[in-house]
DNA sequence: TTAGTAACGCAAATGAGTTGCACTTATATA
DNA sequence: TATATAAGTGCAACTCATTTGCGTTACTAA
């Protein structure tokens, strides 16, 4: 599915318009390898972008299933793009995630296994995630 | 070790007063078993104890391997006590880290074995967390 | 006992994220 | 194509966790 089939179903099928910022925004995060901030995001639009519409956009398109959200080293929201799996208030997910040391950027690592275990002395797990931290490819190689 | 050995070794061993504040804190922490924020931890004391005493308390306390950083559902700082293989400014924490969906607490789960991958896809794993979410035992028989 | 410094209490600041509201614009359909 | 509806926008004000500055208090070590 190439980018503006994606956004003409998605956006169609949650009743979300095509406005000029929404759409640049998904852009935004397909471009991307990694994530990105509701600040990052701010720097890549105008002064006129406020922040508010940014948060609201980014709410929208994760409940729509666009993007998902991945950890970041100081506790900020922070988002990624979702790839197919993912459907509407349903995120499967299951894949860890990778922070880097150097380059600080949040990594999806789409094909690290993540342990099934369904429960632990008593504890039942409905979901598990996987952070991890060291040197991203990229910073290890400079 | 006991607690007041506990409390004496490492406050001194880090310039730590034996305040009465921060040996109450400490002994919140020894008997809980499970993990305090900020705002749960203001609760337990006279409306005189100010919260950036709380939070300097908690940073300290962190520095100096007592307690650790534990995940929050809302992204709060929130933390447990450490156990003894912590030392201070290097916390040595494997193990996994439990949300209960239903009382909203955090539990460290001390023998949940961690995947022990040091690399994949050339990412270089230094450090890596589990959180798990789920019902906990306690809310699980109720 | 006393000097030095960690810790305290209070108040003000910071900064991410949220909310209310009036205005604008995309979309559907007549 | 005109119009109605509802989603999205911009702005300002707000919330709330955490931080910081500063003058005072109280441990600790000598
Ligand atoms: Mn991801
Ligand atoms: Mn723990
Ligand atoms: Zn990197
Ligand atoms: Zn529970």
């Amino acid at each position: 599915m190439d980018i503006q089939n994606l956004i003409d179903n998605t956006f169609k099928k949650y009743g979300l318009k095509k406005t000029i910022f929404r759409k640049e925004l998904f852009k935004l995060f397909y471009d991307s390898l990694n994530s990105l901030s509701a600040k990052e995001i701010s720097k890549q639009f105008s002064s006129s972008t406020d922040k508010a519409s940014i948060y609201r956009a980014l709410d929208s398109f994760e409940k729509s299933g666009l993007i998902h959200q991945v950890p970041d080293k100081n506790n900020l929201l922070r988002y990624s793009l979702c790839k197919s799996e993912c459907k509407p208030n349903n995120h499967a997910h299951d894949h860890a995630h990778f922070l880097c040391s150097v380059c600080e950027e949040t990594f999806c690592l789409d094909d690290f296994k993540l342990p099934s275990a369904k429960s632990h002395n008593g504890f039942l797990i409905n979901h598990l995630k996987i952070i991890m931290e060291g040197t991203c490819v990229r910073c290890k190689s400079i």
